[in-house]
DNA sequence: ATCGTCATAATTTTT
DNA sequence: TTATGACGAT
């Protein structure tokens, strides 16, 4: 093959990464300077130019879509599916391991994963299981204690023993846990790194089997990998040792949860001679914006060392805007994107970022009154919506029967008349004989053990599964969805209620039905169907919603915003205390980390950079005064033009506050705007019984649209559009 | 079993 | 401010 198709259009520190020999090797990339490329560029190398077969290249990542991105870009470069080459996220690969080799990993067949959310709710009735106060061992902050250990390798019996008895009985309730996960066949996310990990260490034919195959491993963001992913990847590169690995330590945002940047540091020291290659030209930013972000990022001490650079030009000054309050920053945002808009830029150039989501709120309110369309990043996702979620335990149960976490969940959902009296006594079985909620369930209705028309709701729940499961036709998964959907009553349950949040998770669920239809089999993994569908499910929560397509202003967190870019970006909210956030500021190593979000921040923007803070802020419904952020300070002088606020306090930012403000007590996360004939959110109109109002939301279209308005004095209403006579005023 | 009331806590997020 | 969860009353 020709090198040189592969090599072209590379500048020199790119092409001498994608061509360095085989071995370890570490690639700091800076932001924007082509990190994913060079990855993908490595692999079409290592296939097309060193003759490596796709099977024996193993390609790591930290999100599906990630993952996704560089399959496609990697056919497309090489012109062909590439077949046999695994490309997936570590929490997928594992789970692609385990399922291999259930048995070596001492896991049922059917072993099911549970979230985050599924996890902290099961913890939680372990410790009520254990006659533990929940004040004193929250569940969330417990999982989280497990979690942690579990990246670091450990099991409950290797946590070391502390003098405090309260974390004696942490470690109890990790046993606890370990325990009744391993009873009821499932499986949590920290688990399916450490399974795996714990799998390849203990059996030499199968860790040599695999190290013999995957002879290139690549990992994408290696910056955050946490202890157990990290040995995980020292495991497999165990013989060879060909480690290309990607990673920037100035973005480092997830050492909160687990992630070592040390990491990089550790590379270099456990794989002597490895070769580092610094990629610093950027091709995002301009020159001032960079600037700006390195002299941010030049105020941390514990960096390896990088120096973004450009030739584009200078380009405009970073701006920076005091606000009077969180109102009077979000009017200027929105002012500024409305006039880029009336400059023919599409809204989707333009990105609000914030420290913490609650800050959305106020942009919303006023995107909506300027009637622009936007979307908020980070909302619940699909396969994370409750009454989903409810369907899939009754999937699970029907293929793992002994999957507590399912069973609790669907016991009485719908409620069919088993109380929480009769779910405890079952509860208290199961702990008492160490079984599943569903042999505990089935015990108590064969011997007896509860009053008689709670052991009838029983009996009729089991057989409920029972004939779901022996209903359900094995290769028809939509059917399977169908079956549920029918004999739980679900859907009924749903149907029969008119509200709106009713509707729409009536709507969710024929959303299923269709995902199920849809869902692309992988024979291949030797997983029936509804077991992949599942798995699935559980390690990819699926799309946020709202349309791609749609051109809407963007709304995010500075953390979601990690690996974006958009033409026009606003950080926001750049206040000692907010950002850096107040619990992050005592702690240096918090305080560095806080910075290099201010970094990816910074350079997300290609053209023009917003910086805003405001000098009084509303949180959680107390006014507090604020201080504008160290790191404007840290900016250089000239790097930065200060936008005056116009003059002191306007009557119109005061006075928002009142009625219009009302109007938006709940404002929908709509990425739509435009409804018919004229009438958007945020559009002013009039009806003849009940006056003035704003709309406020809206759904379906055309005949059938309904908006609902806030009238001055008539409150919310919802409108059938066809029957309103609506007219739009000023 | 469901509804309403009260207290509480409130970065960041993927898998 | 607000969302969530626990608890008590119907």
């Amino acid at each position: 093959m020709d090198p040189s198709l592969i090599l072209d259009g590379l500048n020199d520190a790119q092409r001498e990464a994608v061509c360095a020999p085989d071995g370890a090797n570490l690639v700091l990339a800076g932001a924007g300077s082509g990190k994913t490329r060079v990855l993908i560029h490595r692999i079409a190398w290592d296939i097309d130019v060193m003759g490596a077969s796709p099977f024996s290249i193993l390609a790591v990542t930290f999100t599906n879509k990630a993952a996704a991105e560089m399959r496609g870009r990697v056919e497309n470069m090489l012109n062909q599916p590439v077949q046999g080459m695994w490309i997936g996220t570590f929490h997928g690969l594992c789970h692609r391991l385990l399922r291999q080799h259930w048995k070596e990993a001492a896991l049922p067949q059917g072993f099911q994963i549970i979230d985050s959310e599924d996890q902290v709710r099961y913890l939680k009735r372990l410790i009520r299981g254990l006659e533990l106060d929940e004040a004193y061992y929250p569940p969330r902050q417990v999982a989280g204690f497990i979690n942690h250990h579990k990246e670091e390798g450990r099991r409950a019996a290797a946590v070391p023993l502390a003098r405090d008895p309260k974390y004696a009985e942490w470690v109890r309730i990790y046993q606890t846990y370990e325990d009744a996960c391993q009873r009821a066949g499932i499986v949590d996310f920290a688990e399916l790194l450490l399974r795996a990990w714990e799998m390849l260490k203990s059996s030499e034919p199968l860790r040599a089997h695999y190290q013999k195959r995957f002879q290139h491993i690549l990992v994408d963001e290696f910056q955050d990998t946490n202890s157990i992913q990290y040995s995980w990847l020292r495991l497999l590169a165990g013989g060879h040792k060909n480690l290309f690995v990607v990673g920037d330590d100035d973005q480092s945002i997830y050492g909160w949860r687990g992630a070592k940047v040390e990491n990089i540091l550790k590379f270099e020291r456990d794989y002597p001679g490895a070769k580092t290659v610094r990629l610093e030209q950027n091709y995002r930013s301009t020159g001032n914006i960079l600037k700006a972000a390195n002299a941010v990022i030049d105020n941390n001490d514990t960096r390896l060392g990088k120096n973004l650079w450009t030739d584009a030009g200078e380009g405009e000054k970073v701006r920076l805007y005091a606000a009077y309050n969180e109102v009077d920053e979000a009017r200027y945002v929105v002012d500024q994107i409305q006039k880029s808009v009336d400059d023919n830029r599409r809204r989707d150039e333009s990105a609000i970022l914030y420290r913490s989501n609650a800050q959305s709120r106020v942009f919303e309110e006023l995107l909506i009154s300027a009637g622009m369309p936007y979307r908020v990043y980070g909302g619940l996702r699909f396969f994370e919506r409750a009454e989903i979620k409810d369907a899939l335990a009754y999937l699970r149960l029907m293929t793992n029967r002994d999957d507590d976490v399912s069973f609790e969940r669907v016991v009485n959902t719908p409620t069919r008349g088993i109380g929480n009296r009769t779910v405890e006594i079952i509860r208290d079985i199961a702990r008492n004989n160490s079984i599943s909620m569903w042999r505990a369930a089935s015990q108590a209705v064969n011997n007896k053990l509860l009053p008689a028309r709670a052991a009838n709701a029983v009996n009729t729940f089991l057989e409920l599964i029972d004939s779901m499961a022996a209903e359900r036709n094995e290769d028809d998964l939509e059917g399977a969805v169908n079956i549920v959907l029918e004999y739980s009553t679900l859907l009924e349950h749903y149907k029969s209620d008119k509200s709106e949040k009713a509707q729409a998770k009536t709507e969710n669920l024929e959303e299923l039905l269709s995902a199920a239809r849809m869902f692309e089999f992988d024979e291949e993994e030797g997983l029936g169907e509804l077991d992949a569908f599942l798995s699935h499910a559980a390690l990819e929560a699926g799309e946020q919603q709202g349309a791609e397509w749609d051109d809407c202003v963007q709304l995010m967190s500075l953390h979601s915003a990690k690996g974006l870019e958009f033409p026009q970006v606003f950080l926001t909210g750049m206040e000692e205390e907010l950002f850096p956030h107040r619990n992050s500021m005592s702690d240096a190593g918090k305080l560095e980390e806080e910075r290099r979000l201010c970094y990816v921040g910074m350079t997300r923007a290609r053209e023009q950079l917003f910086l805003s803070y405001a000098e009084s802020r509303r949180l959680y419904g107390q006014t507090h005064p604020a201080r504008p952020s160290r790191f404007i300070d840290e900016i250089t002088e000239e790097l930065r033009d200060r936008v005056r606020a116009a003059g002191p306090a306007r009557s119109g930012i005061v006075g928002y506050g009142g009625a219009a403000a009302s109007a938006f007590a709940s404002p929908m996360r709509k990425t739509g705007v435009e409804v018919a004939n004229g009438i958007k959110l945020g559009s002013r109109v009039r009806h003849a019984k009940f006056g003035d109002g704003m709309v406020t939301n809206y759904e379906g279209s055309g005949e059938s649209a309904r908006v609902q308005v806030n009238f001055e004095f008539a409150g919310q209403k919802w409108l059938v559009l066809a029957f309103a006579n609506l007219e739009v005023v000023s």
